[in-house]
DNA sequence: CTGGGTGTGTCCTATGTAGTAAACAGTATA
DNA sequence: TATACTGTTTACTACATAGGACACACCCAG
């Protein structure tokens, strides 16, 4: 199984090889952390960091951002409040889609963007 | 604005009005906490307790736990459970299902449940 | 006037979250 | 052999979360 930590490294590393700019300290310094705790993350000694530093690790690394938060462990606070807001039909909604295989739920994305709804 | 505290305590004295056994320290002990932390929630002057708590109210009060939940500025964790699993797709259903009004929402619901998807 | 119920005020605490600060050890370059 | 990087170790901390323990004041039936 593949850890947020380990994930983290593996990306960074890719890039360093290219850019010298992809060490730890700089990273670390563009999100506003400090090294140590970086290289603590990618090691797995600390758990992910707060959802804020995770999103701007996925820009840094070019990942996206909802896919990174998920391997922290996390879900995107714009997706709570939407849920928040009418729990009782997104919670429906949303155990109904789990059921289905990605391109169905896929379809729903596309005939609800493009139907008339 | 009506806040978690509140309405528990609202929905609590009036199930206690009919049946003696809603008080805050038999309620408290049903659900497994002091009555004096269910006492400071009810007024407001300790956040919401966890989600174990909040769900164990809702069984209590006769109330849906994902809105309970939601009172409590939570979401349940089946559903965060769902999203991580495929957190693009899911991510990319839940903002474009959030433009729609209701019935719309409901409609994919349903047909997601008895058609052929 | 006591025993059992009500709600509440005050103080305390364990665990988790989200990191910082600074020193240490290795490598490469000038 | 300094300088400037690299990643890492160790120690510490501020704040939030999620409550527990216990005493206090009130009310009411016997």
């Amino acid at each position: 199984m593949t850890t947020f930590g380990s994930y983290i490294r593996k990306k960074r590393t890719a890039l360093a090889n290219r850019d010298p700019s992809f060490s730890v300290r700089q990273v670390a310094k563009r999100i506003q952390v400090q090294p140590s705790f970086l290289s603590k993350v990618e090691r797995d000694l600390q758990p992910p960091p707060s959802a804020a530093k995770v999103r701007a690790l996925a820009t840094e690394l070019g990942d996206d951002p909802d896919m990174l938060l998920a391997m922290a462990g996390k879900v995107s606070e714009d997706l709570k409040t939407i849920i928040m807001r009418r729990p009782e039909i997104f919670a429906d909604v949303i155990r109904q889609l789990d059921a289905l295989p990605d391109h169905a739920v896929l379809r729903v994305v596309r005939e609800v963007r493009d139907g008339d709804w």
